[in-house]
DNA sequence: GTACTCCTTCAAGTAACTTGAGGTTCAAGG
DNA sequence: CCTTGAACCTCAAGTTACTTGAAGGAGTAC
């Protein structure tokens, strides 16, 4: 009968999905999507079961996680004897590093803006031979500073 | 007379840097660094202008800089006729690139803890099979939910 | 002299794709 | 039916910034 049954070519699907359709040939040849079926003419064909499976590996991506880890979400999501507790610890602990980049970044951007800063209040502006910031940079004891 | 000119192993510069002795080795092949001077028996030797211009880099790339544009920060830092403000304007642009990676950055935290903390008190554990959280992932109009 | 650490080169591996070359298939228009 | 142009195919190599490993030489302490 077959009816209601909706095919799509690659590129369709990377529309739908976000994803690109090198990526999607990529996560194919790495067995994150099995084989695709194929037309005739040897082009792959993918329907709504594949749209589900490849939306769940963009979202995850989105997430942040590895594509180790969106193989391991993956197979949780299909087991019947695997408890869903286990998909929330892995979001925690890759929760705790992006916390753990989040501090890092924030303490950059001071950083940065510090430098900025300083570069504005504090350079004349002139030859960068001249310019202490670069001074300081070379030294190893102190952060880097800017023309101060 | 040479007295009181330091010459450094490798690894003593390594040590003294905070930079890895194959990740020297590389900067020198990709040309950050200057072919390093010999020992007799073939060694790298390097002296106070090397640890200068190496803890001017690992600086840099601490500063989250890429090679490309430590390479321009290292001409900028030598030449005499460049003007100190490139750098500042530099890393101004770096500044904003950080700032959008934060929010970014704030928005995944934010994502996560909602998954989490949904996990927790909506999804009595189980089979991934029966979760939630997957079904909604598959669906592509919704962000990812857990288990409620 | 021998034991041990540190050094050498070269090649390949890592993450997660992207880009390019060179060629085939498909759908639409004339 | 034929052509045109977009979208598809495979395979290989490039990207970023290093890291890791193998196999062997150099330097130093006892």
């Amino acid at each position: 009968m077959n009816l209601h049954v909706r095919v799509f070519t690659i590129g369709t699907l990377a529309k739908a999905t976000g994803v690109t359709t090198p990526t999607i040939r990529y996560y194919e040849e790495i067995g994150l999507l099995p084989p695709a079926s194929r037309t005739a003419g040897g082009q792959r064909s993918y329907d709504d079961n594949d749209l589900g499976r490849l939306t769940f590996i963009k979202q995850c991506r989105d997430f942040g996680f590895g594509i180790d880890q969106v193989r391991v979400l993956l197979d949780l999501s299909i087991s019947t004897d695997r408890d869903c507790v286990e998909t929330r610890d892995i979001a925690q602990v890759h929760l705790d590093d992006v916390r753990q980049k989040l501090a890092e970044l924030r303490l950059l951007e001071r950083r940065l803006e510090s430098f900025v800063t300083r570069c504005n209040v504090a350079c004349a502006g002139g030859p960068g031979q001249d310019c202490v910031i670069f001074k300081d940079m070379a030294a190893p004891t102190k952060a880097g500073g800017c023309c101060g």
